[in-house]
DNA sequence: CACGCTTGTTAGAAGGTGTAACAGAAGCAT
DNA sequence: ATGCTTCTGTTACACCTTCTAACAAGCGTG
């Protein structure tokens, strides 16, 4: 678990770039996404400026580091809920996970933006930040995955293929695709469901957490909810 | 429709104004929110930097005029699609006005994050955008409100109180609240179908935008149709 | 002990927002 | 037409930011 026993300076140089996280965080969330200031911060910590770019390259490396860490809370978040309700009911499943998602992103909503808000300045997300959002993508996959499958109500024809439901619809066909390349033991269904959820989750949290439902005078809990519900109830 | 024949130099300030928002625009879409620049705004108008601020009082100030536009931009352009569909079928005109929302925002990312990601700074949105926002909702709740209520499949009781809607759920009391205050003559049902589509809408554009979709290998519009055909079809 | 890597400092370049003080042009009134 | 006022643009400056360069001091290790 712990790491290969780190030199003394290694575990200080760890400290610092940590405790600097941690300011950038505060700082994040009093001033916003522009405030975070590689000089400022490293005023707080009794240094000045120019020290800390012996711990982070770039103010745009400081930033990746946060949303690098965001995305794997998010992801651990998700997954210890996940891991939680294990024996429950899948349905209790999913209102277990779909819950953590809304609590993380209500527990800081500046962190959520980080993540799913404006990219900060020009700024590319580096490569290894896909890959932890598909693990919170998972997560929620894994959830919904449990649910029995929806009635299905009556499409085109009644008693037309469902079960040769990979050319049926280009959707389907994609996320089958996507499944057998990443070893997903899902159905095109089960991750249609997933990705939706996915989706339609995030459109509201991304409004709530920007407080766009305030002037509409709607609960976003009640959104919430009723989202959560139609999803288990099968799309 | 054209204004009170404004002075000369009136006329003149507006044009600047507009020259120097146009060019905050193009700023915004090569740089990113954090790049639109006073200075190089106007250095780019053969002015010196402080010059522009005697069109705008800050760059925040900017900032908010750009928001104020965009709104009123996509609002317009809702409202037109749905005016150009008035005499079409109400599901083709829910794909009019749900698919003028996609191109709205795939034509201009930047814009579309300017009014949905990440507030700039500290930024709290004056509360006339608050309005505008509500007019684009207005837009897509009037396209859908067209549609046969959907078929409501067996909630609780058979034949309970439909019809005192009111009461059964606490999400439809707020929109039946919300309708009445703002005199809007939607039912809940169409309140709520409306209000889902704006969320899911926006869940799904605001990752495309964003590229989310990329590395997932699924086509957004895709995702997007599937959405719009789901409410379409009742929610 | 002595050497070297790491960490911290100050100085400074380049660029940003925004204010102050001033010069000149445009509009308006007499 | 002349004069007054208001608007527009200038330069100079204060203060902030990121980030590099050059230098000093400390820690760890051979």
């Amino acid at each position: 678990m712990t790491g290969p026993a780190r030199s003394r300076r290694q575990r200080y140089r760890d400290q610092t770039r940590e405790e600097a996280k941690q300011l950038a965080m505060t700082q994040l969330a009093e001033l916003g996404p522009t405030g975070v200031s590689v000089n400022a911060i490293a005023k707080r910590m009794g240094l000045t400026g120019p020290a800390l770019y012996r711990y982070f390259a770039s103010r745009d490396d400081l930033l990746t580091e946060l949303i690098r860490d965001a995305y794997r809370d998010l992801a651990e978040s998700l997954e210890a809920a996940g891991r939680a309700s294990q024996r429950r009911q899948p349905a209790a499943r999913v209102r277990a996970v779909t819950a953590a998602f809304r609590e993380w992103a209500l527990a800081a909503p500046h962190r959520y933006l980080l993540l799913f808000g404006t990219p900060v300045p020009g700024y590319a997300a580096p490569p290894d930040t896909v890959e932890a959002a598909n693990r919170s993508m998972v997560a929620i996959l894994d959830a919904f995955s449990a649910l029995p499958t929806p009635p299905a109500p009556a499409e085109a024809g009644p008693a037309e293929a469902t079960d040769r439901a990979d050319a049926a619809d280009p959707l389907d066909r994609q996320l089958a695709d996507l499944a057998r390349r990443r070893d997903l033991a899902v159905t095109p269904e089960q991750f249609r469901r997933g990705l939706l959820a996915w989706t339609r989750l995030h459109g509201v949290l991304s409004l709530e957490v920007q407080n766009q439902f305030a002037p509409m005078g709607v609960d976003p809990a009640l959104v919430y909810r009723a989202e959560v519900e139609t999803l288990i109830a099968g799309g």
